[in-house]
DNA sequence: TTTGAGCCTTGACCTAGATCAAACAATGTC
DNA sequence: GACATTGTTTGATCTAGGTCAAGGCTCAAA
């Protein structure tokens, strides 16, 4: 998810009208003409924390983007063995054009809103509006980059860089949003239990507890509550997350 | 890597005309007035095993596909550490249109043959043939689940589990190009040495090699020399390596 | 004001896989 | 034929993180 930052956010819906977020600046290249087709299959859903919004095998025949609020993708081996695959935050999409069952259980982490489409119109609205497509093709590949990232930490990552990352990751993307860092030090709250850490991570919770107190021990971060994360020294934090530099961050 | 076998291939190049593989039928929907200005800009590229294609950060000015061979790509941390991210066999695509550095190391694992467009055009014939872009996002996407279950294995396999998995892997894109099996049982050579196999994985190399030996004892695999291996029962292995069923491969 | 359900923390112990070390096999070089 | 070199196997030991177990905190329902 990382890197999905760094590249500016132009126009981050495919989805246009009167979305809650980034209203009329979705699409700069789309003409409203364009956009009929897909203003009329156009529907939004509601989800409470903690419903599953499609399960792994279930046909879907929709596609859509985050509006408000936190859904995860996640893989389920037989024994239970749970590994989340994507996090996905407002803006981000939902669905694969092309396929018609979830390949994945979704879920909704926090209440939660979605802009839906139904697939087939609007598969058919890619063949004859061919940026839709491009934006598409981009998404998808900052996606697969946040893949790759993700894959360092699972394969090569101590459980404190684990921790570290996540927390940078999600500050990031925070930040991006609402740029609340008053004078160096940065704000999170964890949309995350943590057991969906857990399941991010490759960890058990019990791990993550253990190495959350321990940053806060060492004045990594400054914690109150369960969730409410204030963040000192960024630098610092990214140290302890051993990733190269900035992660494409400051600078 | 699993599922993109399970993907019927139709024209799997984004290339065209004299490659040696595939050659003609790498794209159904082209006419020869569209790839006229893609030839001007092919190339070819060789590259003997082990040698580097380019360096993470590195300025990358082409994109392209393998013909024959392996390459990896690799994510390494400031210590050394190192975990492989991307696995690329005849006919994957490689660099990111939009993006003028290479985000990982780009290594040949054999010796390798590519075929390559400078990426300047090849973005301009995107923007002007719109399904070499909607190719180009199926596969796109195709490797963003294959990286997703690649997560799956690497933060909650054990390292018996990492094996059989890789293994039924290579076999299963293997099998796909040459359908090599004999009554059941299904033969592969590994293209990998067991350091980057463990790279794979998430791994030492010693417990790469201790689990193979473990699979050989245990007859879920039969090994000739080091790299040549017989699976005597795929469905056995496909056990062992804790997939759901098939992964989409026998049925 | 209890009771209970979620969520989180902490402790004690255990094990899968890492680390350190030695040696072997195949290949190429001088 | 001696000898590096590279890839691999195997053994001995260590440790990060898993497992099992007990409580603690918070909020909401009864």
């Amino acid at each position: 998810m990382s890197k999905t930052a760094a590249t500016p956010v132009k126009f981050t819906h495919i989805q246009c009208g009167d979305c809650p977020i980034r209203h009329r600046a979705v699409c700069a290249r789309c003409d409203d003409s364009e956009l009929a087709s897909l203003e009329e299959t156009k529907y939004y859903r509601s989800f409470e924390a903690g419903q599953t919004i499609v399960w792994s095998g279930d046909r879907m025949d929709f596609v859509g983007s985050v509006v408000t609020g936190i859904a995860t993708l996640t893989q389920t081996m037989e024994d239970g063995r749970r590994q989340m695959v994507g996090l996905l935050l407002p803006s981000d999409f939902v669905g694969r054009p092309g396929r018609d069952t979830a390949a994945y259980d979704v879920v909704a982490t926090t209440d939660l809103v979605m802009c839906c489409f139904r697939k087939k119109p609007f598969e058919e609205m890619m063949l004859t509006t061919p940026h839709v497509g491009q934006r598409l093709l981009e998404m998808t590949l900052d996606e697969l980059d946040a893949a790759r990232e993700w894959m360092l930490l699972l394969g090569r990552k101590t459980a404190r860089e684990k921790i570290a990352s996540l927390i940078a990751i999600i500050a990031r993307r925070d930040a991006s949003l609402k740029m609340a860092d008053s004078g160096g030090s940065v704000v999170v709250d964890l949309p995350l239990t943590r057991e969906a850490m857990s399941e991010y991570l490759g960890l058990t919770l019990e791990t993550v507890s253990r190495q959350i107190s321990a940053l806060r021990k060492d004045g990594i971060i400054v914690i109150e509550g369960k969730r409410h994360i204030t963040i000192p020294d960024f630098e610092r934090l990214l140290e302890e997350a051993g990733d190269d530099s900035d992660g494409g961050f400051l600078v």
